[in-house]
RNA sequence: GCCCCGAUGGUGAAAUGGAUAUCACGGCUGACUUCGGAUCAGCUAUUCCGGGUUCGAAUCCUGGUCAGGGCACCA
């Protein structure tokens, strides 16, 4: 619908000889108005509108100019059943565009590290990720998920040194199945990381050495069984977390893997000029891009992340040929990114121009700032659970109530603009009514329920006009567009807030079962559950049978 | 110090240079407990400050104030 009055307004100023006035046709600001609105500007309003009354003909009912230029259109009782009709017909179809056909997109996210904890961090990283991918997806996309994650430096070190304090603990979980003990397994892992950094004052040469060996690959037999082990155990963990958020990756990348190429393509930008040697380091002047510098290869000759970044970089390239490639990480790395890509840009200039950046904001707590050393990090585990025991009050089976969790916890985290930062407060937690996550699986529930009952050839009757909601209805697969478009979530979110909202108020003032108007209804409730079932799934919010 | 980002009701957020700034939470009133109350209806209160551009500014420019982040061998 958008589409052929984004048409008609074109063709209008197309004939009145002013073809490259620009206009944008929106959903307009208040519902009084109609269902789409266009700004033209006083003159030439009166002469578009009627244009565009021409060429829609019965599609709309009332087209107005309001305002300091607007052309107002109502759609006609017949256009929007037709796409209410489309909605209900169309079932898992309605709302997928193409604005993306044909383009393979590689979209990166998550980026947890083993022999650490996943923490929320990582979980936001993980559910704004996801859901880009879901929408880029919609718009008929081939998307590749990619999850890069830090297998090699310190934190590892520091995690292998605690052997010699927790090494007969590490030894009888080894020797179990692999899935048993993956609790106890990842606990010890943390314990032993926090006994690597007590530790680190008084043993730091032999734990630096130990992080060199990893680096080169050439750890002692022992070392490298506790690396391989431990390493075995995070992924294994991770992907447990992964399958309850409903994620999956296709291609995993490890700096065990980039650190190589990265040092290799620097030192060659080195030669060519493109780096420069400071100090004994090898540096990016960022400044002549209006930038910082950044350190590329440390004076030890060990690749910095930016190194790392750039052997990513191509490795990306190598395994998947993309058209376009996202990045999804926090924003405190903006700067770091902005010299990587400007370095990489001298070097791979195409592979610079297709990769963007999508950074998020945090999720801070009132009480302070969170720190593995000081062992206030929320998990993305821990985290669920407790969110999980919350919805066990109302929800005594625990996969339903573990889905609602799911649902408020992803809710809360995509309703904001990706960049800004979310304020997490521990004691008032997150809300399960209202504008939250429970409340949109609740009004499909409602709707569903009613569905189970349908059946009835009774009540031919039509409404003398459209209900509200099927005006919101039809908005679907726009919204969706401009949300993958804008690479921007929460955009859907707020629509399908709206659109709970008014499947709430028709619920309470429209009785559906046994009405005059019953088979007119059960369709609008079709398309609403096919609406919210579509748009909860580009989300990544699982759709609850029962609550 | 330099760079980046932000500032919208008590709180959290929307708003593509356009209409009376939208939505939710909270608070206060009320409804109904019929197809599931994690519901519905109503009331409440808002663009950080100064200057500018524009027919028109929450939005653009400029100068402040405040908050967050980054700024060479961590990731």
């Amino acid at each position: 619908m958008e589409e052929r009055i984004q048409k008609a307004v074109a063709e209008a100023l197309q004939k009145m000889g002013i073809g490259d006035v620009s206009f944008v046709v929106e959903r307009p600001s208040n519902k009084a108005y109609g269902d789409y609105a266009v700004f033209i500007g006083m003159k030439n309003a009166e002469e578009v509108a009627k244009s565009i009354q021409e060429k829609l003909g019965n599609s709309v009912s009332e087209i107005a100019v309001a305002g300091a230029g607007f052309v107002n259109i109502t759609l006609s009782h017949e256009a929007v059943s037709f796409a209410v009709a489309e909605a209900d017909a169309k079932g898992e179809e309605w709302g997928k565009g193409t604005a993306e056909s044909g383009k393979r997109v590689i979209v990166e996210y998550t980026d947890a590290n083993p022999f650490k904890e996943m923490h929320i961090g990582h979980l936001m990283s993980n559910i704004i990720g996801e859901s880009l991918a879901r929408l880029i997806e919609n718009e008929s996309a081939e998307v590749i998920r990619a999850n890069y994650q830090g297998d090699v430096g310190p934190h590892v070190a520091k995690a292998l040194w605690g052997y010699s304090f927790f090494g007969k603990e590490f030894e009888n979980l080894s020797g179990g199945s692999p899935e048993a003990k993956l609790e106890e397994k990842v606990d010890l892992l943390g314990q032993m990381y926090v006994y690597g950094n007590l530790d680190y004052a008084k043993h730091k040469e032999e734990i630096d050495e130990i992080n060199v060996e990893i680096y080169a690959g050439k750890m002692n037999s022992l070392v490298k069984h506790v690396y391989d082990e431990g390493r075995k155990w995070s992924l294994a963990h991770f992907e447990k977390i992964y399958r309850i958020l409903g994620t999956h990756f296709d291609y995993y990348f490890f700096e065990s893997e980039t650190a190589e190429p990265g040092l290799r393509i620097v030192r060659d930008g080195l030669e060519k000029g493109i780096f420069e040697e400071s100090e004994g380091a090898v540096i990016y002047r960022g400044e002549k891009k209006g930038l910082h510098t950044l350190v590329f290869i440390t004076s030890a000759g060990t690749p910095t992340y930016e190194a790392k970044d750039i052997g990513l970089a191509f490795l990306k390239e190598e395994r998947v040929q993309s058209d376009r490639s996202l990045i999804v990480t926090a924003a405190e790395q903006i700067g770091h990114f902005k010299v990587m890509l400007a370095a990489l840009g001298e070097i791979a200039p195409l592979i610079a121009k297709k990769t963007e950046h999508v950074s998020h904001g945090f999720l801070r707590l009132t009480t302070g700032k969170m720190s593995s050393r000081e062992g206030n990090v929320i998990t993305a585990e821990g985290f669920i659970n407790s969110i999980t025991k919350r919805t066990l009050v109302k929800n005594p089976d625990p996969l339903i109530a573990e889905q609602v969790a799911l649902g408020a916890i992803k809710y809360m985290i995509l309703r904001q603009a990706p960049g800004s930062d979310i304020i997490f407060d521990e004691e008032k937690s997150l809300s399960l009514d209202g504008d939250s996550g429970p409340y949109l699986q609740y009004a499909l529930v409602r709707a569903r329920k009613i569905l189970t009952y349908a059946g009835g050839e009774n009540g031919t009757d039509i409404p003398p006009a459209p209900y509200v909601i099927e005006r919101l209805i039809l908005h679907f697969p726009e919204v969706a567009a401009r949300a993958a478009r804008e690479t921007a979530p929460n955009l859907l979110v707020n629509y399908l807030t709206e659109l709970a909202g008014e499947w709430n108020s028709f619920y309470a003032t429209e009785q559906v079962l046994g009405s005059s108007e019953e088979i007119y209804k059960q369709r609008v409730t079709r398309a609403f559950a096919n609406t919210m079932t579509n748009g909860l799934a580009l989300l990544g919010i699982p759709a609850t049978e029962k609550m």
